[in-house]
DNA sequence: CGGTATAGTTGACATTGTCAACCAACTGGA
DNA sequence: TCCAGTTGGTTGACAATGTCAACTATACCG
């Protein structure tokens, strides 16, 4: 039991994005798996800085700094003027960026649907939850 | 719904991830996350080939090839003939292999017990249940 | 026997991750 | 108000991981 936990989400994430990038390869979007993720993060907050990719994609800053020069330089997102605090910036999704998430989102939602073939609504929401939670448990 | 579905597990997966590895530096353990997780899945079969690991950790063979090589440099497995196949040889793990492995399993019970606070065994039964299920849904 | 499939190796390269040094701007207390 | 310490971000250097294709050797099958 203490093995298969972290084994089988661990294995899961591998798939998923195996299969996601395989996916959204053969719809002719090229795209660097972590250029998704971070596409995603910004996308699921008002304002975006990248001390918040930081703390929610959990990486290190100075891959999150080179992360965003690189997708500035692919068209996804610019920089804007952060008045609050000279030091940072926010990062907003281009038009450009929104037509790729756009495409993202529908090629990843059949992907999901068929992950989650024979499990009912509950419990990918139960699924869901307890991940989250477990998160938050290893924080601190 | 539909975005927290992937953005949850592989959000656990990331952290999990990193809390592990900072748990075995500091109690002396070095060694690389791709080992580890090459360790464990070696120890959960009766016997091991290379091929084993591509399909059970879902990699390319290239980098299985080169990870089984490093981890006989590293003295954690060996390699021993396959009688039914010379084309392949069965991975085995050493006395060493064994060693560190114990260690990581003491340490990483800590995490999973951390992990899993306030989350019953069943619930924990059934999020490993529907990880390995979904992960079967992706395949094919 | 010959063709095709399988197991693994190797080269070359791209992507991702890590660590430390560094700068500029912010913050709080004396 | 000033300055010591913190925070947000950048950069260099490098390690670890992932990808693709070409290749060898053995196995399998008709």
């Amino acid at each position: 039991m203490y093995l298969n936990l972290p084994t089988s989400f661990i294995v899961l994430s591998y798939k998923y994005k195996s299969v996601a990038l395989k996916a959204l390869r053969e719809a002719g979007l090229n795209i660097a798996p972590m250029h998704i993720r971070s596409l995603h993060t910004i996308n699921s907050l008002d304002v975006c800085t990248a001390n918040d990719l930081v703390e929610l994609m959990d990486r290190d800053k100075g891959q999150i700094a080179r992360l965003v020069k690189e997708m500035i330089e692919k068209g996804f997102v610019d920089r804007v003027q952060n008045s609050d605090d000279k030091r940072s910036q926010f990062i907003e999704i281009t038009a450009f960026g929104y037509e790729t998430l756009k495409q993202m989102l529908a090629i990843e939602a059949k992907i999901i649907d068929k992950m989650r073939d024979s499990i009912s609504d509950e419990q990918v929401q139960m699924f869901n939850d307890m991940a989250f939670l477990m998160t938050d448990n290893l924080k601190s």
